[in-house]
DNA sequence: GTGACCTTAACGACGCGTAATTGTGG
DNA sequence: GCCACAATTACGCGTCGTTAAGGTCA
């Protein structure tokens, strides 16, 4: 999980990064089409968890946002609160598993790349050879 | 998806298989602790498919029997219909990707094996090799 | 002091499970 | 003819979203 930041830390003032909290309840119910309320019951539920000022007001990013509205499709749909947590969960895992297998089959790649260039550079064909020593006749 | 067999479709005698379709509605609903017509419901919500007799009637198999346990876990913990099928979809998903994931890692250890299994009969090493023929020297 | 935020409570709408009813098949 | 199944309908309960009421901070 991508760790929260304070509202506070602000980074470079240049900085544009999504999950940075600049939202109130109103504007990010606006932005998401939803009452502040609703809002904060997802909080409540787990869906969701916006970074908190130091008054205790909550803070939302672009992230949180694009999390209201998918959870917006999910219920819209048809799908209670603590199904669109466990449905976001499973999504989250399938994208981690998808990400695993590109790596994985990037990795075997260069890993074969690996062992030609080790056997080119120390090995020679045994038709262009003669073994100099004792015991290397099985082929 | 598995093939759904007809009740007709006996196959062996000796044959035990979890996909048969044996038990008709009020037993399935005993087995796994359900009212008949939720078992109703849950077909024509499309979270199970049970085969059908000649006459209409459904035939449950021991494979829809566990998948009704895993449908109550779910509703149990407050998680409505249409989310199930979801999450039921979704975990299906991530088992493929987990099957993959091993396929994957296996492939790449044969396909390991089989470039040093070559390289190991066509080829020795420089150290203990005289080349014969000009134009090998780089190593 | 005026807003916007916070929390809690109450109301209406909807989804889900059960039961009742009527009809049909083995 | 009897019992079980099929399909439709109606009722009770819990969840979800909205609204309202009262308190706090800027």
């Amino acid at each position: 999980m991508a760790d929260r930041r304070s509202p506070r830390d602000t980074g470079s003032p240049f900085e544009r990064r999504s999950d940075r909290a600049v939202y109130v309840i109103s504007v990010a119910a606006e932005l998401s089409g939803m009452h502040p309320q609703t809002l904060r019951i997802y909080e409540r539920k787990g869906l969701l968890d916006p970074a908190r000022t130091d008054g205790g007001s909550r803070r939302y990013s672009q992230d949180d946002i694009e999390r209201l509205r998918r959870i917006q499709e999910l219920t819209n749909s048809g799908i209670g609160l603590e199904g669109v947590r466990r449905i976001m969960a499973l999504e989250a895992e399938i994208k981690e598993l998808k990400d695993l297998i590109r790596e994985l089959e990037e990795q075997s790649k260069a890993e074969k790349e690996k062992i030609h260039k080790h056997y080119r550079r120390d090995l020679v064909p045994v038709s262009q050879a003669v073994v100099l020593f004792r015991g290397v006749t099985k082929r």
